[in-house]
RNA sequence: UCCUCGGUAGCUCAACGGUGGAGCAUCCGGCUGUUAACCGGAGGGUUGUAGGUUCGAAUCCUACCCGAGGAGCCA
């Protein structure tokens, strides 16, 4: 008997094969009963009809509870009255194991509290598991992207002796005699691994000890950054545009199934092509505080404000040229206007947010010593980021694209927590 | 850290000063095409915690705890 995956169910019509799973669902009309079998791949209608199968296993049926694990035998056919216009007429059930009668999320409504205590079991349900699939599959566009283009995977360390960039607050962990941090940003390494490999990205977690409690924020997420040498600000934005709609485009033709059990608009997705537009962030200013906003030039845009700027357009738009003194200490400034740096941010559409920053990095040796000296961070622990200034030193550019705020984009989720199976929130670490 | 809202059955909610209810889940019964099935029945409660006001508090007041949304900051 083949043993078959339920997302390849198509190619086994008319075929006796046996699915490996879990009870999802179950109604019963007395004589023909109805039970949702999912195994991971997606969710299955199985049909028991009482005259068409041994009585052992249709009565079984009434004594499982929810989740059982369960192997069930039986003909798939293709079938318009079914959820997913296949089912399997079921011929035997095998129990592997009965679960317990309490299983405590109903496919009801629940508050987000309560599944997020047992968001180890949430993650059964078919809208969760859809969102993870997608999810996959951009990881899956991301890496393909990349290795296409010929940069390298290398990763960026962890642990790391200091801050990156001085700002936001780290987590600090023992090592040894003396203090580590998680890191909050590869890109410094990054550089590094630039200079010695030229295209390069890293893609790990990121931990940020900000104390944000907003649908954008977690303490720990996931981040994918390219950096290349010999890489212009206007060749970064480039590669992120073609990154972002090679993403979408991927997960469209991949995932329909799952963007259709999300209820995702795709027409919008559709409409996620080259060219994207550009906006400046003098001109972002003045459209912002037409609508309302206190933001003054020199600020950096709240959420709010890149929400108010995203439903100007139809796709990502780049935000370009921010003044120097709200961005990172490494940003290059534009030689023709050194109050601003070559660098952007890319805002999803939708108002969805900030999901890329990135830019040109100073390249100068005395421009990054004077930097690190204006924003207070210990020369000495920068002194291997200072030597990529000193040996060789080329223009190079890159960006950091957010995982969860990507997917949360996609999927069109009103909140980021989602986004990632096991979420780190603000004094929130269970399960 | 600050602002706003909220904690009532396993879950989602109602009752808003006068004997705590419903739907779902669970258990029992019915139904040959259900789509979060439906119909009938049963069990299920120290109303977040501690004080206070009152003849009487889930309801009003105070403090604390927990949660949700938002702000700042960021991806």
């Amino acid at each position: 008997m083949e043993v078959i995956s339920i997302s390849e169910v198509g190619k086994h019509d008319t075929e006796h094969v046996c699915i490996k799973g879990w009870l999802y669902n179950q109604r019963s009309s007395g004589k023909i009963k109805f039970m949702v079998i999912r195994d991971g791949t997606g969710f299955l209608q199985g049909t028991l009809i009482k005259s068409e199968m041994e009585e052992q296993y249709f009565n079984l049926l009434d004594e499982l509870h929810y989740e059982s694990s369960i192997v069930v035998e039986g003909v798939i056919k293709k079938e318009q009255r079914a959820p997913s216009g296949y089912e399997m007429l079921v011929k035997t059930i095998r129990v592997v194991q009965n679960a317990q009668e309490d299983y405590p999320i109903s496919l009801k409504k629940h508050g987000v509290a309560f599944l997020m205590n047992y968001r180890h079991l949430w993650l059964r349900t078919q809208r969760q598991n859809a969102i993870l699939r997608i999810r996959v599959e951009i990881v899956k566009a991301i890496h393909h992207f990349l290795q296409q283009r010929g940069f390298y995977l290398i990763e960026s360390p962890i642990l790391t002796p200091a801050a990156c960039e001085g700002t936001t607050t780290l987590f600090e962990t023992d090592y040894f005699e003396d203090k580590a941090y998680l890191t909050q940003s590869g890109q410094l390494y990054n550089e590094a691994s630039a200079m010695a490999f030229g295209k390069v990205y890293c893609f790990g977690p990121t931990f940020r000890a900000e104390k944000s409690k907003t649908r954008r924020h977690l303490m720990e997420f996931w981040m994918v950054e390219p950096e290349a040498a010999y890489f212009s600000f206007e060749d970064n934005n480039q590669l992120q545009e073609e990154l972002v709609v090679a993403i979408v485009q991927h997960v469209l033709q991949a995932c329909p199934l799952e963007l259709k059990i999300l209820e995702r608009d795709v027409s919008l997705l559709e409409k996620v092509q080259s060219p994207f537009p550009y906006l400046s962030y003098d001109d972002a200013i003045k459209i912002i505080q037409k609508h309302g906003s206190s933001t003054q030039w020199g600020d950096d845009l709240t959420g709010e404000d890149e929400t108010i700027v995203s439903k100007y357009y139809d796709r990502p738009v780049f935000i370009h040229h921010f003044p120097t003194k709200c961005k990172a200490f490494y940003m290059k400034p534009d030689p023709e206007r050194p109050e601003t740096v070559l660098g952007a941010d890319l805002i999803a559409p939708e108002g969805f947010g900030e999901i890329i920053g990135g830019g040109e990095r100073i390249d100068d040796y005395q421009l990054i010593k004077d930097r690190i000296r204006e924003h207070q961070l210990p020369e000495e622990d920068y002194q291997w980021y200072i030597d990529l200034r000193k040996y060789g030193s080329v223009p190079h550019s890159g960006f950091g694209l957010g995982i969860e705020r990507t997917v949360a984009w996609i999927c069109n989720l009103p909140h980021i927590r989602e986004a990632i199976a096991f979420p780190r929130m603000l004094h929130k670490i269970y399960p």
